[in-house]
DNA sequence: GGCATCGTACGACGTACATCGAACAAACGC
DNA sequence: GCGTTTGTTCGATGTACGTCGTACGATGCC
């Protein structure tokens, strides 16, 4: 587990590369679900978001998102600790997240 | 030119659909300009937005759009008039379409 | 009717993506 | 130190996507 994990600057958030990353059902479930939890680790996510997807999958979706810049990871002994970069964004792309998750009646 | 363009109603607009629409460059250049234009012809388009792609890749790039809810196309002539379906993504996705056009700093 | 114009549909091609299982690396507990 | 837990990485595989040129269909003009 190397610690070189890479987190664009806010000034590095891309919005196509942000809105690709959302454009998943999966991704956005596991989106939604760290905004009202605040912090998860991943395997806890693959399990709680009821996805069923395998372990590998999550871990690369939430490499996709950390690497959008929506998420930021936290290392806690041999977890991740995953949460959502919500004030970066803000700044980035300022009301996106609030659309993208707010939204109750689309999946 | 079949008449049957396929445009989904508004309940029918799904969220990931919409932001697979949104996360190629050249569609979120194709969406800016018809928002500021209002209305737009394809071959129009293709010139006006200064990307440079062929007149096939415009055409499927609106059509991506229009499947996804975000466009709407009027019949005039030979041509077909396209329009960003504001309102109704208003309903269907609040705030998405300001967060996404508004953004200047991000290509 | 005949011809130009506008846009779509069709193949084709290369690339990117989502998914999985298995193998690997790091850190903890005993 | 050893095994367990946690998460990443590595192929591999099938699917989807972006792009193009060309061929087609529909409409307007003479």
């Amino acid at each position: 587990m190397s610690e070189d994990v890479f987190e664009p600057a806010v000034d590095d958030i891309q919005l196509p590369t942000v809105l690709g990353a959302l454009a998943d059902p999966a991704r956005l479930a596991v989106l939604r679900r760290l905004h009202e939890v605040g912090e998860a680790a991943c395997g806890t996510l693959a399990i709680t978001a009821n996805l069923g997807l395998s372990k590998s999958t999550v871990s690369h979706h939430l490499k996709v998102l950390r690497e959008a810049g929506l998420t930021s990871t936290r290392f806690v002994g041999t977890s991740r600790l995953v949460s959502v970069r919500e004030h970066d964004m803000e700044i980035a792309c300022p009301g996106l997240l609030a659309a993208v998750i707010g939204v109750h009646t689309h999946a």
